[in-house]
This record gives structure tokens, sequence and C-alpha cells, in this order.
DNA sequence: TTAATATATGAACATTTATTAAATTGTTCA
DNA sequence: TGAACAATTTAATAAATGTTCATATATTAA
């Protein structure tokens, strides 16, 4: 341990950025919004919130990711995979965002 | 404009998405946190504080890509650049990331 | 069992990002 | 001027991402 940066937190450092990385698209974002408002959401209802151009496989990529990365849950019911926020403190994100944008 | 997600948002979105996109590194994240806690720093300071596999080139590829993104600002003085966090609102990220690393 | 629906997966491709080395610009000082 | 230093730029390459299409799995209904 020396006077600069600690070693100990590079790995919370890859943590966050992986978060970020797993956060860090538009459709991922919107994603996240739509679920904020209304959650949890089936596959297909999200993607018909998403807009018109969205397609199922897309959506799919994406929410495994976003899941893989500990952004999002799922729970199957029927043939249908619903899909919620892990932690909702992650939404403070947008808080960050917006005050940044046009300062 | 109908009652689903308003087109608006669209380009919040997109924008967010590039200022997550430009922190969302491990590298870059630890800029931000060195920042942070002493501001402004030239970049030979800063590559030393990032630690021994620490370049100078590579240092400034990230550091432009943040400022191009409005992340950082720079002003230069002699020979030297020193970076600052254009809007000290964004580390606000570090305590959304922290609080859900393990919840 | 077959058909229909919901979602996931895998391959292929284009695009973007990260890393490194080499060359370049700009500044200061002798 | 020219040597030394700080930082940027460019180019080359490797690696990761995003998108689309085709296919596969799972569930339900007929």
């Amino acid at each position: 341990m020396n006077a600069t940066t600690p070693e100990i937190t590079r790995n919370q450092m890859e943590h966050a950025a992986k978060v970020l990385k797993a956060i860090a698209h538009p459709v991922k974002l919107e994603i996240l919004k739509i679920l904020a408002a209304a959650e949890p959401m089936d596959v297909t209802t999200l993607c018909g919130h998403v807009g018109m151009d969205c397609q199922i496989s897309m959506m799919s990529h994406h929410l495994a990711k976003m899941k893989d990365n500990g952004v999002l849950t799922s729970q199957k019911h029927g043939k249908q995979v619903f899909y919620s926020i892990a932690n909702r403190n992650l939404l403070n994100i947008f808080n960050c965002i917006e005050n940044c944008g046009d300062a």
C-alpha cells in the first residue's frame, strides 16, 4: 500500500466499468427507463414500448447482457419472461447524467 | 406523440449513452476518481497515479475521448496540459454503482 | 402430436473500442 | 538554434459490440 491510489479499488473499478458498459447504449437505457415506470414487463411488451424499429431478437440480446451483468433479473411465467430492475439504486444514474447534459 | 414512450427522450438517451460510454472503462473511472480528489492535474502526474502499467499515449487517448464527450476540460500551462472534471455532478455515479455492487 | 407463440441462441458481418509503437507538434531552456 | 520534455496524433492491430437473420427451445392450446 502506497500513498497514491490504493490497489484495492481496481476491482471495484472493473466491476463498475462492467455495469456501466452493460447500460451505455440508448436502447438499454430506454429499457431501464421503461422498466423503471412499469416493472416487471415481458419482452414483447417491452419491445413495443421501445418503438417500431424494435426486434425481439435484438431485445433479447440486450436483456441477456443486462441480466448477465446484474442490472436486471427475470422471472418466467408461462411462455413469457418478465424482466425487472435488479437494484433501483442504479436509476439515480439518470439524475447524474441529466444534470450534466447542458452544464 | 403517442401514449407510449415519447420520442423526445430518444435524444437524451443517445446523449446519456455517449457520456456513459466515455467513462465505462476501468482506467477512465480511475482517472475520474483521481481527478475528483486532486484537480486539475497534468497528464504525466495522472499517469503516475494510475499505476505502473500506465503509458502516456494511452492516457492521452482516454483523456481525449473523455474531453470530446464533455466529461473533462483541459487547460494548457507551459508544456503541460491540466485536466479537470467538467461537471462534478457526474461523480454521483460512483454512489449509484457502489450501492448496486453487492445488492 | 402438431401448430402456434414467446423467447433465446448462434453465426456472420460491420462498426467501434482499446492498446501499442512511432512520428509529430509545441514549449522551454541553454 | 537546437536539445529536452510534455502531450497529441497517426497508424496498425486486436478485441469487443451491435445488428440481423436463421434456427432452436420451451410452453400452451388444439
